[in-house]
RNA sequence: CGGGGUGUAGCGUAGCCCGGUAUCGCGCCUGCUUUGGGAGCAGGAGGUCGUAGGUUCGAAUCCUGCCACCCCGACCA
């Protein structure tokens, strides 16, 4: 049997782009820099929107639609904002077209020009913050708190599935609030959202922490991150959640009154996590046959493959199969019973495999005279003939399993490539191999800039739960208080 | 925007240097045998060789322009 894709320890980026493919998540469009996302790769992708919404919720956001152009000057209120996303908007100039005079086709009509120019979000801050200005008056108005999914457009450069592409989804939070406490708290508690997300849904352990100014949101005073690892070792930022001080409020004048009727500035937060994570749940995971899917998140927890040569065996089997595969419904269970004629038992097995599917049950001739069934689990590949009775209990329980040891799997991952390096030599040989390096840094952005100009490698995050530790700065040799997350990043 | 590469059937490709009307595999269709790890055999359908021009008796092949895509940089969720 051929590898259906390329090895991912020959060529990572290979194997990514396979994966994709063979797995029917998304291809790359024609359209410049644009994705589509197949039917089964949206699956999963509705998945997660709806557990982070349901989060959200919980946490008293509502959800709310606001527009897809900004106006020129909007995006110009907030100098460092403006300066961040300049770079990489898509700008409407026109509105209307019409035909060429020499018949050469539909051209731009030159008469239709915008007197104010229209630029494609690239983040929504600016024209919700236009309109907070007018929903803010009193206290009594705050906290607010709104969350928008959304599609945003960034000009990138170079695209790749998922990580980066022109348009992408995403969620964006945008909050204000009376104090600047209470902002950061929430800040804080949607980073933890996320965190808790990306650990139980995703089972993708995360590192939570700080950016360095270099590394900051656009117009943010502090901005919070969660970054995994990925199995080639490199580093993904998963989700950010930004502090913003008053910068918007004053940028868009808005103010409410206290208690004690003194008028005040907002405190506002934004956090967002984008389709990047569907990136991060396959590099986390998966393996040279294919994507492995978390059960919380798979479209289709457990597939049934019947084995049969006759339309009379088949009839016997899904005799049997057909009330199991309700009675795992019941039991809240995705299942779907393949009993399609198209291909082949062997087919079947490698298709599932390649979309992840964590489950799989096959029965044939065998299992009804034993009154048994083969059980595979797509993590650990293996598989074992079990009785059928009892087999919904036995299902739901492996489950759990399953979303259990891939977590562990991802977790061990990232303690064996997580290094502690204390000179500068030890952190060059340790970039080139990849995974975290916690190395001391002496907190100026002169050595972080060198630091990434020699390695390529950036500092992921100033992370929260790290014991203090006295030391010198593994580049300049300057006092340092604590160690931060270094990695080569997505 | 720099540097490199590739465009040939639905997909992946050979042929190009050295010009003579396109190779192979997957997939698709038909039939028979198969079905517990991507089936076998036989037959069949499918191609403006990215595009526009040039050289030539003759161009997938040589020359020029254009377009698209991929990879490596800079930029970034």
């Amino acid at each position: 049997m051929a590898k259906a894709i390329p090895s991912r320890s020959e060529n990572y980026s290979e194997w990514y782009n396979e994966l994709i493919k063979k797995a029917d998540l998304a291809e790359n469009s024609a359209v410049r820099g644009c994705m589509v996302i197949k039917p089964y790769g949206y699956s999963i992708w509705e998945k997660m929107q709806r557990a982070l919404d349901d989060m959200f919720k919980e946490t008293g956001h509502s959800n709310a639609y606001f527009p897809l152009f900004i106006p020129k000057s909007y995006l110009s209120k907030e100098a460092s904002h403006v300066a961040g996303f300049a770079k990489e908007c898509a700008v409407v100039t026109h509105y209307r077209l019409k035909n060429a005079e020499d018949g050469s086709g539909i051209i731009v009509d030159p008469d239709a020009k915008l007197e104010e120019e229209l630029i494609v979000r690239p983040t929504s801050e600016t024209v919700i913050w236009s309109s907070y200005k007018n929903w803010i008056q009193s206290y009594r108005d705050l906290p607010l708190l709104i969350n928008q999914w959304a599609n945003v457009v960034r000009w990138e450069m170079r695209t790749r599935l998922f990580l980066r592409t022109a348009e992408f989804l995403w969620q964006e939070g945008h909050t204000a609030h009376a104090t600047s406490e209470e902002a950061q708290a929430e800040t804080r508690q949607m980073l933890g959202v996320y965190a808790q997300f990306a650990e139980e849904w995703m089972a993708m352990p995360v590192v939570k922490g700080a950016k360095t100014a270099n590394e900051r949101f656009a117009g943010a005073e502090d901005t919070l991150c969660i970054e995994a690892l990925m199995q080639d070792g490199k580093a993904l930022q998963a989700g950010t959640s930004h502090f913003l001080g008053q910068n918007f409020a004053k940028a868009f004048e808005v103010q409410f009154l206290t208690k004690q009727n003194q008028l005040e500035y907002v405190w506002g937060t934004s956090w967002g996590v984008s389709t990047r994570l569907m990136g991060a749940l396959i590099m986390a995971h998966s393996d040279d046959d294919g994507l492995v899917l978390p059960p919380k998140l798979a479209p289709i927890q457990v597939v049934i493959v019947p084995i049969y040569r006759t339309e009379e065996q088949l009839e016997q089997l899904s005799a049997k199969i057909k009330p199991l595969a309700q009675e795992l419904k019941k039991a809240g269970i995705l299942v779907k019973y393949d009993d399609s004629d198209a291909n082949k038992p062997g087919w079947k097995f490698a298709e599932y495999e390649l979309k992840g599917v964590p489950v799989r049950l096959a029965m044939g001739g065998r299992d009804l005279e034993n009154g048994t069934v083969e059980i595979a689990r797509r993590d650990l590949k293996t598989k074992e003939t079990v009785p059928f009775d009892g087999l919904t209990e036995r299902i739901v329980a492996l489950l759990d399993d399953i979303q259990r040891t891939i977590y562990e799997k991802a977790h061990a991952f990232r303690q064996e490539n997580t290094f502690r390096v204390d000179t500068f030599e030890q952190f060059q040989e340790q970039i080139e191999k990849g995974g975290f390096i916690l190395a001391h840094w002496d907190g100026t952005s002169e050595t972080e800039e060198t630091i990434k100009e020699m390695t390529k490698a950036t500092i992921r995050c100033i992370p929260f739960d790290q014991e203090p530790e006295e030391g010198v700065d593994v580049y300049s040799g300057k006092p340092s208080r604590g160690r931060v997350v270094f990695a080569r990043a997505y």
